[in-house]
DNA sequence: CCAATAGTGTCTTTCAGACATTATAAC
DNA sequence: GTTATAATGTCTGAAAGACACTATTGG
């Protein structure tokens, strides 16, 4: 544990600059770094996500997740780099973003060691415009069914989609997350519907509506309804400068 | 977003090796990125936490958290890193390990743009070695308060020791993961002690015994009392193959 | 009127929290 | 016996789930 062979580091400020330039205890340089960002949709009661095929090696022509490497003097940080890719691109610019979970390993790239950090985000599927990047082709929403997604993915990317929609799957039992896949108005049916599709189980609508009440996050639309040959429903939004909301107990 | 500079890589694979190499994408180099562990106890009925003074610049003689570079020939993955470097420079084995964050920014390192991998570790007070690393004047548990630890940390380890304790106290919550703080062998009152030392507040014997039995993770060991001038308290034990449990409901 | 869905009310069973009681050791 | 704490039992109020009922539109 004490190797003392005098390494060399690179300076992190300067971009473009590749002067070697000496860093103390950094005996090793860092391994290759990326973003990679996991984008879950619901779309005719569907969840679904995006891919990208690549365009370069490694893996090219392959699926996988829209991802890319930091660019120091855009991204003030992590999460900035991440809808930074997202818009450049898918053209996305997701109202929600958390951070899911770092991959690291040796095995993951055929380059050799690296690490991506890996976001979650979600989007209302009338967000969606059409134009998505400059290669229309190369970008399509998937399917996501209990297996994963159904093209064979790059690099460990099945992995960190399947990390994903567990993730969502488990927030949605105590969580107002799924409202991120709805539009900003939507009536209380509409929610309930999303919270059904993502369990897989229909909810009693009673007790849907009173925690819905109790976790105080949602407010009506003043006279705004939504018609229909029954009786209408109130439109709702979310309550301003209110973000992901736990609720007390399990839904 | 169309940047067609040329640019140049560090190929990976080869420690050691410094010939730049162009890779695919790759405009941008990798940020400097570490490895850093927030590493919890309970002695004498206080949280504390593990820091060490930093040997070198960056914040030279600033407590910091246990951290390093990732030995890309010697870590199978990120975790791999965080023991080993946990193990090297507090001679630590911890029982618990999981993934706490990465944080990444333009400000939190002086050298430029820099990401770590945080890592959230607990240990049981009576596993603790008193000679650990090399120095063993520069690494030494600190209690904390509700504002943190007393010394002032370098970087953003003070948001990220934050963060670790913040995910501990949820976590006491819902989940069995204070048995990590006590030795293989402890009873349930123990184990109640504990819950009731993160959390600040008293549990009824009853509840907390009746939550326990549920969550079916421990075990009597046969025979086994823990001998007062009082009735013996069962001795327990985590059932073999059990990792952290998450209860039905909050505790 | 009917059909369809929104929205509210009621009842029952379950369960968590508070508290009481019993058990078992040392002295 | 007393003291101290382990361990279990009982009671009660709150609340979740199941279900019934009412409300409001279009046709």
């Amino acid at each position: 544990m004490q190797k003392q062979k005098a390494a060399q580091a690179f300076d992190v400020r300067a971009k473009g600059r590749r002067t070697p330039k000496v860093v103390d205890e950094a005996q090793y340089q860092s391994p290759l770094v990326t973003v990679d960002v996991v984008i879950l949709t619901l779309r005719d009661g569907k969840l679904q996500l995006l891919l990208m095929k690549r365009a370069s090696k490694p893996f090219r022509g392959v699926w996988a997740l829209p991802g890319g490497y930091i660019h120091p003097e855009e991204d003030a940080d992590l999460e900035a780099a991440a809808r930074r890719i997202l818009l450049a691109k898918a053209g996305i610019e997701t109202p929600y973003m958390e951070q899911l979970q770092a991959f690291g390993n040796a095995q993951r790239d055929p380059r050799g060691w690296t690490a991506t950090f890996a976001y979650f985000a979600l989007i209302a599927s009338d967000s969606l415009s059409l134009r998505h990047g400059s290669n229309a082709e190369e970008v399509a929403w998937w399917d996501v069914n209990e297996h994963g997604v159904e093209p064979a993915l790059a690099f460990d990317h099945a992995d960190i989609a399947a990390s994903a929609v567990k993730r969502l799957r488990s927030k949605v039992e105590y969580t107002s997350l799924p409202v991120h896949l709805l539009p900003k108005k939507f009536t209380l049916p509409d929610l309930q519907r999303v919270y059904e599709q993502i369990l897989g189980r229909r909810m009693d609508k009673s007790a849907f509506r009173k925690r819905m009440a109790e976790a105080d996050f949602l407010e009506p639309v003043p006279g705004e309804v939504r018609a229909a040959s029954n009786r209408p429903a109130q439109i709702y939004r979310i309550k301003r400068g209110l973000t992901t909301i736990f609720f007390d107990r399990t839904i």
